[in-house]
DNA sequence: AATGAATGAGAATTCATTCAT
DNA sequence: GATGAATGAATTCTCATTCAT
């Protein structure tokens, strides 16, 4: 460990802060002091590692990016293997988690992209999109074996994942009538119905 | 129009202002000065008709209440004497034009409703609650018909609306592939899908 | 009942409004507006009577001179017949009632003062002045006719009118120690001794 | 000195620009630019000290009460060793002395003490019960003793404190007639005769 | 690397007062 | 005589950021 973790570390620290403060009140309800008290950190200390308010949102997003990042890689080559209709379930299912997961990122995003930079806002979609990709092939390679009847795949699976990302930002309505398991059992119904070729 | 009416006439001028400002900047980056800025206002003539600059957000928060309710009281009658089927098809897509008409609405209120009190969060929940229901009664006379087949009508209605609102929050996604008429169609194809009794 | 007296009556309500609000919440604390809410009277209809908020106070203060000028005015001449022992018992007693009925008066000029113009803050003290002087007078008599012995009246006459209106503006330490009998009975004590020719 | 008194400094800096204005134009009556006008400081610099204006109110407070103290712990312990007749002139005219020194807290409390928080306004009050209780001690030993002879010495010791404050409260009256020294002796000899034995 | 101090700009809100009707 | 509307100036306080040490 030499001088770049020490920056590194800090870093991590102010995310973690930031990232609790963001959460509960939003971004722009939160001070860079406020930050910085809740890490007992400085307020020149927590600017010499970030640079910018802004910055914090960038450690944030860069901190979702990775995040969204990992359930891409980690399911993109199982899925491929997997015959479509269990791959679709399966992907389902694990996003739904990774959702239950990282709900408040989900809905942080969803209400606070608007305050990233343009470059930042495009890098959030695009990761975005990897997401969807992953369902979109998936219903791709249903469709080719005949296994799904899908007019459009593309937003067939950007559907997939707003009901997904649903169980985030309807929380205040689904989780006083679901557990994420009966959820995640009746959403699946619903989506295979979505793309089946025929009822269920 | 009496003494009565220039209030009011001030009352929407002020909205109109600060609708547009808050869905161009957000409601925490609009300033009271900007607001009246906009509308060349004196900002205390401002508060001689508001109160507060929640105050605003409530007179926009009333101005979203109204649109919804016009929506739902416009077509539930209507839908009542329709065949299921038809119903469905005609709510969704008329639903998807009242979006496509308010999107900055529908749009704002996914990212500003947290800024609302309790009290205006709860209505404007509420009102939601009833468009879903507008689509759950359609699905639960379509079930009792046998026409549609669906475990879960209330999440199926759920599952609709947010299909539809996704047109307004997902927009710089959806604009550059569809129109609003084949976005309509494409949905409708797969929204159907969800609830049809055998395919389609 | 013409033209003048209609003003004449709005003024005397808008003292009335104005005293119960200046003394509850201080001069400064109170708004224009305050004033006018609690008579359910437009501000510039009130403006139209009083000029300016000082004129209001200057309702106030000339309300209180009358109060402060009647006593004066009641007692005088009756404690000119009265053999000087008497009289000032007496006119302790009766200023002492007087402090208790109008203790809101005397607490808010102790404090808000020096909010009036030069020329009206001369008037009060004139006014004081004349208190003052109905004991001074009392005293003189009776260090003429030897009842009394005190070496300089005017300070006397002073120490006496201060200690009354301690009643007032130290009610919250008496008032939980003594009824205005008891009060009025221990400090009777305490001024006769100051003022008489061998202790008690 | 080290890191701790640069902010001490500036509190008192505060305080003592802020003393200045309070007293000239009264607390509600001071902006907080006023103060930070006053001594060429930014605004936001001087909220770094103090966190609001009522925190400066709090500066003026305590500072107050040290005052008063220091007043109490200087001549408690002398006092007791005095003789009772001697002891209450030397009260008298040590706390007339102070009145001298401190008259403009006087009569700011007199007429400020209000927009104190109610914890303030207390403690405000309990240091004041410690000074009358000083005189409270004397005369209770010198009725004791037989040198004096007083039915309410708490009373008694509350008018004695009062008739010092006077001079502060009423200085536009009595500055005009006394020096100090004059006014000492002349109030001496009427609080003397208000609790001795017999005349004087 | 760390920090206390400093600050200009701007936030929401209130006020006493005026004026046209 | 009465009133709703209008306003410029001022209020307290907060913020993101910089800088000297």
């Amino acid at each position: 460990m030499g001088r770049k973790s020490l920056a590194t570390e800090r870093r991590k620290q102010i995310l973690r802060g930031a990232a609790s403060l963001f959460i509960r009140k939003g971004y722009l309800n939160t001070s860079v002091r406020d930050i910085a008290g809740e890490l007992d950190m400085n307020v020149a200390t927590l600017y010499h590692y970030v640079g910018s308010k802004n910055g914090i949102l960038g450690l944030f997003h860069e901190y979702t990016m990775n995040a969204i990042d990992f359930f891409s890689k980690k399911y993109r080559a199982v899925l491929e293997k997997m015959e479509p209709a269990r791959a679709l379930k399966y992907a389902v299912s694990e996003y739904l988690k990774w959702v239950e997961e990282y709900q408040d990122l989900t809905v942080f995003w969803y209400q606070e992209a608007k305050n990233l930079s343009p470059a930042q806002f495009k890098a959030l979609k695009m990761q975005e999109e990897c997401t969807i990709q992953i369902f979109q092939t998936i219903l791709e390679r249903g469709i080719k074996s005949g296994k799904f009847k899908v007019k459009d795949p593309a937003l067939a699976a950007n559907n997939i994942v707003v009901l997904c990302d649903m169980w985030a930002f309807r929380r205040w309505l689904l989780k006083e009538r679901y557990t994420l398991e009966q959820y995640i059992s009746e959403q699946m119904d619903l989506i295979m119905a979505q793309v089946s070729r025929s009822g269920r």
